[in-house]
DNA sequence: AAATAGTACAACCGCACTCCG
DNA sequence: TCGGAGTGCGGTTGTACTATT
């Protein structure tokens, strides 16, 4: 039994939105904003899908777009962006203030994979497109790998079975038991040191390798909760905004030390659950994180006043309406 | 000038997720 | 806890426009 389609089709107009639809729509969500999209059709008077209107006014109509071409620094950061979140086209739009996924989403299959394929780099896995082997630090599985599974519990009692998902982990090849995670919301990378004999069940969705600027932290101290600051400026190499937290090898009683503010400490406050873990790490990123508009100089330089990502809690951009206010 | 090929992008489709009763 | 409604997302398609022959 397949589900209820969003709308009548049978009384639906199709195709190319006209001036008077446009119209129509706009000056509904002008007075009643957006939301319940099902219904906004009927009640502005419009013979289309909620879909459709919900679509049109978000990748067209909608105040606060930014039109125009692409500028060559929109055009680096997608690229940048890309390669750390793969088709996430609408994290992606996140970063860049007026712009839609679906804008971004056609813009690099049009313009950037040609540029990229012109640059000798495959717009996949923004890898050299001659490459055959790596002799980078770090194995990555893909650039935005989907872990399935991270299972400690084989050997260890304290940590549970990790059903983790959609991380995107990166396994460090010279420290064989470190991976690396990808901090999707602030770019930062957090390298995850695992207890040898305990070493995480790995089961990528691709297997595909492919070099990564991400960072290791193999000279630090296991236990050391390091937060580096964030870089101030977009650096041309990469986007390199590095938190790093290395979990201590699994411990008997006897010798566990408990201390406040160790990264032992902090597990111990998490043994519920190393997504709680994630949890803490990812509030304490979101917390610091200062949007990379701002940092790019997009928004807002004004060290006093936070630009709309940054007044966002969640420190993505979305959608604002200016319209009401 | 007409036909054809290539390009750009708006719009659609179907699936997945979240929320709420 | 479950199921349906609403919404969001990524992939794909359709079509208008431009360049080339």
């Amino acid at each position: 039994m397949g589900r209820s389609p969003c709308c009548e089709k049978a009384h639906t107009n199709k195709g190319a939105w006209t001036k008077e639809e446009d119209q129509r729509l706009i000056d509904y969500i002008r007075v009643h904003g957006e939301g319940c999209w099902r219904s906004l059709p009927k009640a502005a008077g419009l013979l289309r899908c909620g879909k459709s209107c919900r679509l049109r006014w978000i990748n067209y109509l909608r105040p606060d777009l930014k039109r125009g071409n692409f500028t060559e620094e929109e055009d680096e950061l997608i690229i940048k962006l890309h390669s750390l979140l793969g088709n996430k086209w609408s994290l992606i739009a996140g970063r860049l203030p007026g712009r839609t996924d679906n804008e971004i989403k056609n813009y690099w299959n049009t313009h950037i994979k040609r540029k990229l394929v012109s640059r000798g780099i495959d717009p996949q896995t923004h890898r050299p497109l001659n490459e055959i082997t790596t002799t980078t630090t770090t194995t990555v599985l893909t650039p935005a790998a989907t872990i399935s599974h991270l299972d400690f519990s084989s050997n260890n009692s304290s940590l549970p079975s990790l059903p983790v998902s959609k991380l995107n982990l990166m396994k460090n090849s010279q420290t064989n038991n470190t991976y690396n995670y990808n901090n999707i919301n602030n770019f930062s990378t957090t390298a995850i040191t695992v207890p040898t004999l305990n070493y995480p069940k790995i089961e990528p969705l691709e297997d595909v390798n492919c070099t990564s600027s991400g960072t290791t932290t193999e000279e630090e101290p296991p236990q050391q909760i390091v937060q580096q600051q964030k870089q101030d400026k977009f650096d041309e190499s990469e986007l390199n905004l590095e938190l790093s937290i290395g979990l201590r090898p699994v411990q008997t009683e006897s010798t566990r030390v408990s201390s406040a503010n160790t990264a032992e400490s902090k597990l111990q406050q998490v043994h519920g659950g190393f997504n709680q873990l994630f949890g803490t790490v990812q509030s304490a990123m979101v917390a610091q994180a200062v949007c990379l508009c701002c940092q790019l100089g997009y928004q807002s330089s004004n060290s006093t006043e936070l630009c709309m990502n940054c007044k966002n809690s969640n420190g993505l951009y979305r959608y604002y309406r200016p319209l009401n206010s």
